[in-house]
RNA sequence: GCCGCUUUAGCUCAGUUGGUAGAGCGUUUCACUCGUAAUGAAAAGGUCGUCAGUUCGAUUCUGACAAGCGGCUCCA
């Protein structure tokens, strides 16, 4: 038999080797039981890839990214080879891996519930213990039709391939570019046990699946539609091992613990009453503490940057919206219209239009440009039911809103000031890992207005700065608002999840002469339009509230801290000295307090320390003897003895400086 | 808006196969005055989400609505 030349790439470069035809990728991966693909020519493949002359192969992993997709799409495999044993009637829909697990949709008569699942889960169990075979098999459409007549939503897969585009999410893994594949499951003795339409790859084996866990059922419209029936989806979770299976769940029930949500109660911030409606917060006065706190520094940085403080209504007449377009594209997500003396009146969902007749209250001259105005502008959106989420989504909040009215010419050097100011910003809050999204237009779809040429411009510009930033940049196509382009700053929190913050928006279409007629006087003595860019640095001080006691896990950093210093008397007679300390920080302009009830020391640093206060200040005798008292923070640390003078001096510094301890 | 689940004291949750309820924490009071995460005792606190229906009787069964949770769709 006669040899082929392959390369072999590794981390360190590549290996030319020479092997027998009919060589399979496993071979070359014998010694490495973690290899469980291989990337041949670039593209994914099974470990029973024949080997062709010219391959470049690259092992892949069970740990990397790749790997753990495909042994997160096996996983999906197994379950619903699981969940046709167990519910013979169940149809198939897809089932791709996604960021940390897999899920897939079947279309049953009932729910499933969570008995359901364990049951699942067993059988999985199972048929991974059997070390079932993931065997290729290219198929032919009209043989693959045939087989798969039991399948209707597989056929319909079938049929979109031929338009890739209009193919769900996740449709992919099912049908690819190329020609159909079947995924047969072989028991040992090489009958089939189970079949699936599938591009793969896969594990070599079902035993190849180290650790998994069934998470949750719900429904899901069959292909992302709303229109489209409702199937019942599985998610589950896989991992390559079962130590990573347990950091999984445990990185889920950390995120649980700082749940915004949760953590409003506990620490008293705000709440949700049911007697004001869905969605609509009230803040409690240590949340006050820090929505005030979030808006004076907000205030006054926009201030610095040269912003004008406006005040805007919360509602008007509904005609301005009809001038700004919003009714006629967006006047689902208003609420419906009050009747105020025979005249229709609305809830304001964005403040623009507010500005606007700001900006044209009276002529304006090309001198006045960049002209910017800001206020946390209260908006009311009338969001789905199914929608609304604590802080982070809501119907009611405020934004910090600015529009920046500037000359065309201008604009691009407006835009890059916003991206830096807003970065500045989001960087004071404690947020420092960002990456931009770009939403642009899709210009098949009418909910867009305005000329192809001026979105062109537009999106340019943006994306000119953007790009410029050096900040990674994700493309959203059709992601736009109906009146122009959008970039959007993405921060990453202290657990890694991304939350879209701010955005920036250029906008040529309200200015024009069909909506507000904006215009400002130029050198030449001439009228000129002026394009406007909206900004929201933190989107709403609701939801970036929110996202900052998730980020910080309710431990705020001194500034922000509703309370910044609690004092802890030893016992009672020890509470006059800390009192005088407390006065002393009072009059800078701390927010203190000294426990004096009857508890013990104990239960006043447990409680002190559950309220999540950045510092106790603690004084027995020995501290009074000294004139000094003792630190004890958050961490559990404690510093004992320090001046008094020290103390504050401390105080206000960590407050001042804006820094966490 | 759609699918499923949930709703009992301020919070977290038991419980009643239909006869109007309980714990822990918290709160209040009393005693204790204590050196770095829970002192002890007592008391108060609930139209069992709302409104209908079935029933001699509903917190429990049925329905509608509301709110919440997990997803889907959406997110100017």
């Amino acid at each position: 038999m006669s040899d082929i030349q392959i390369a072999l790439i590794h981390p360190s470069g590549a290996e030319a080797r020479a092997v027998e035809e009919g060589t399979k990728a496993w071979q070359l991966f014998a010694e490495s039981p973690d290899v469980i693909a291989a990337r041949v020519g670039g593209d994914l493949k099974d470990l029973a890839h024949a080997l062709a002359e010219g391959d470049e192969v690259e092992p892949v992993a069970i740990d990397s990214t790749d790997g753990r997709d495909i042994l997160r799409h096996s996983a999906a495999h197994v379950m619903a080879q699981a969940v046709q044993e167990l519910f013979p009637d169940a149809k198939l829909g897809i089932g791709p891996p996604i960021t940390d697990g897999f899920y897939y949709d079947f279309d049953v008569a009932e729910p499933f519930v969570p008995e359901d699942l364990d049951k699942i889960e067993s059988r999985m169990r199972k048929i991974i213990k059997e070390g079932q075979k993931f065997d290729r098999r290219e198929i032919s459409d009209d043989d693959a039709r045939s087989e798969l007549a039991g399948e209707p939503y597989k056929l319909e897969l079938i049929g979109l391939k031929s338009n890739a585009t209009d193919a769900a999410e996740g449709a992919s893994v099912e049908v690819g570019d190329g020609g159909l594949t079947i995924y047969d499951n072989l028991k040992r003795d090489g009958s089939v046990v189970w079949s699936d339409l599938c591009r793969g790859p896969h594990l070599p084996t079902t035993k190849r699946i180290p650790a998994f866990k069934l998470m949750r059922s719900a429904a899901a419209y069959w292909r992302g539609d709303e229109k489209n029936k409702q199937l019942q989806r599985i998610y589950g979770t896989a991992w390559e091992t079962k130590e990573a299976l347990d950091e999984h769940l445990h990185r889920i029930e950390e995120a649980q613990r700082r749940d915004h949500r949760r953590l409003g109660t506990e620490l008293d911030l705000y709440s949700f009453p049911d007697e004001i409606g869905s969605g609509l917060p009230v803040f409690h006065p240590k949340g006050g503490v820090i929505k005030r706190e979030m808006e004076d520094y907000v205030r006054r940085r926009h201030i610095e940057e040269g912003f004008d403080y406006v005040g805007t209504p919360h509602i008007a007449k509904e005609g301005l919206f009809h001038t700004s377009g919003h009714l006629p594209y967006y006047g689902d997500g208003m609420f419906p219209a009050l009747d105020v003396d025979g005249s229709d009146y609305r809830l304001k969902a964005m403040n623009c239009p507010m500005h606007n007749l700001i900006f044209r209250s009276r002529g304006r001259s090309y001198r006045e440009l960049p002209l910017r105005l800001f206020e946390f502008g209260h908006v009311y959106r009338h969001e789905k039911s199914g929608v609304v989420h604590g802080l982070t989504r809501v119907r009611g909040f405020a934004q910090d809103d600015s529009h920046s009215y500037v000359t065309p010419e201008q604009a691009p050097d407006e835009i890059r000031h916003l991206l830096d100011f807003v970065l500045s910003l989001l960087r004071d809050f404690g947020l420092d890992d960002f990456y931009l999204e770009l939403s642009t237009r899709d210009a098949s779809k009418d909910k867009f207005i305005g000329s192809d040429e001026d979105w062109a411009i537009a999106t340019k510009v943006l994306e000119d700065v953007c790009i410029e930033s050096g900040l990674e940049l994700v493309p959203d196509p059709g992601g736009a608002a109906y009146y122009g382009p959008k970039v959007s700053v993405q921060a990453r929190d202290a657990i890694g999840r991304t939350w879209q913050m701010s955005t920036i928006q250029y906008d040529f279409n309200q200015p024009s002469t069909e909506r507000f007629n904006l215009e400002y006087v130029a050198a030449d003595g001439t009228r000129q339009q002026p394009v406007m860019i909206h900004s929201a640095k933190f989107g709403s001080i609701e939801r970036f509230m929110g996202v900052l006691v998730e980020h910080y896990a309710g431990a705020f950093p001194p500034w922000l801290a509703p309370v910044q210093v609690v004092g802890i008397p030893v016992a009672e007679r020890h509470a006059e000295h800390l009192y005088a300390v407390a006065a002393r920080l009072k009059a800078l302009g701390i927010r203190v307090e000294v426990d004096d009830s009857d508890e013990r020391m104990q239960k006043k640093i447990r409680n002190a320390q559950t309220q999540k206060v950045p510092f106790m200040v603690i004084a027995g005798d020995n501290d009074i003897d000294a004139g000094a008292v003792s630190f004890r923070y958050r961490s559990g640390e404690q510093e004992n003895g320090i001046a008094i003078d020290d103390a504050i001096a401390r105080i206000v510094e960590a407050v001042e400086t804006r820094v966490q301890v």
